[in-house]
DNA sequence: ATAAAAATTTAGACTGGTCTAAATTTTTTT
DNA sequence: AAAAAAATTTAGACCAGTCTAAATTTTTAT
């Protein structure tokens, strides 16, 4: 069986190698997990010899076939956790990662697919994040960025780049929920901010820095 | 903060000082934690380094205020996601233990009381077990055993006092359900058996072995 | 192409939690 | 009240996971 610690591990590699190309490295691991790089590479090995990991040293490290398994379950647990909280127990979409970062270590096989069905097999999370399947795929989405959006389109807010309580509070605030229609007015040629009118009603000014951490559908 | 550790030896020296007067032994603790009595030494060290117990070498132990607010909030936690196991997402009584061992280590005060909300404020876990207030108090029950029970009286049941998987199997399998009420015709002068009638229907003989692991109203 | 900088790994130490074996204390028996 | 038995604690070791400091390798800059 596998430790807390180690499916942390698995998953902050699967959510790095979705970020970039090739190989995860030591210091981005130390980074994302709050320890040092002297932690990560110990950790390195010993998740190599458990053959979850490709690694070789000073060149970073890649997910098996099985690390990848694993990571796709953890990630799972934690997305379901997320809509459950979400959905069932009334909170908001900023305040349940820190909690589904326990309850993704319920080790329970039976208890995720129970939860799955109360939840009737949601497919995104409250961040719009895909929910890996059963069998341990992750569901591809083809999103673009606000901010690559061009003028006159007419698109929806499918999800979230950024997952900080700051940046979603931000969102609450100016009315950008999911699944809002949004249709792309003006480009500022100054500060690629843009301006964007939601639902067929009022119009919103957003930053760059906003427009490229939301995702809309193509 | 408390490690998952640290709350399961409060929390057993909970159970374990409800089931006798005095002190908590060390070797009753090694039995209920499955280690050893030398490590089981070792954490009292540090419990009452911490002031969570109160310890004097060879002695036993016994919890301090502290101790006994924690341990009861980690029960409180086990039994409200028992009765989520059990109402919300359909699982038997005889499977909800080891589950809920995991998910009580889940340390957020705000899922918690959101939790209760959302199960319409239980009074008893699936069990029959009551569930410890927010505020720390466990409510007390006063229940016989149905082996205490005199000829021609009739009560209802109303709990279990042991929770194994085989004791709960065999009372589903035989009928005998919390809430139905129980007759009691006769006790045999030979095995201390039992002859009951269930909800005013059908006939049923318990031996004094689950007799003695059923809790009855007065 | 070499030196400097950055990234990574190794060495050695610490903590929490466990173990076995040995020592000590308490309880029971005679 | 002593001897034997049982319970408990101590000593010393180990593992997972972390750290700092030092050594090594790779990358970047000159």
């Amino acid at each position: 069986m596998h430790t807390f610690t180690e499916e942390n591990y698995l998953k902050t590699i699967y959510y790095l190698s979705g970020r970039q190309e090739g190989e995860v490295s030591t210091n981005s691991l130390a980074e994302m997990t709050a320890t040092r790089a002297a932690s990560v590479s110990d950790m390195l090995k010993r998740l190599s010899e458990k053959q979850l990991i490709h690694y070789k040293k000073y060149q970073g490290v890649r997910l098996t076939e099985e690390g990848e398994r694993l990571a796709l379950k953890v990630i799972r647990r934690h997305r379901l956790w997320e809509v459950f909280l979400v959905e069932k127990l009334g909170f908001g979409w900023d305040e349940v990662h820190v909690i589904a970062e326990e309850l993704e270590h319920v080790r329970s096989d039976e208890l995720v697919e129970r939860l799955d069905a109360y939840l009737e097999y949601p497919q995104f999370d409250p961040h719009g994040d895909p929910i890996p399947t059963p069998a341990g795929q992750m569901p591809t989405t083809a999103y673009r960025k606000l901010s690559e959006v061009a003028v006159d389109e007419r698109v929806r807010i499918m999800g979230v780049l950024e997952h900080s309580p700051e940046f979603l509070q931000h969102l609450d605030r100016t009315g950008l929920t999911l699944g809002s229609e949004v249709c792309l007015q003006e480009i500022s040629h100054f500060d690629k901010s843009v301006q964007v009118q939601i639902n067929q009603e009022k119009s919103l000014f957003i930053s760059h820095e906003v427009a490229r951490n939301l995702l809309v559908s193509r």
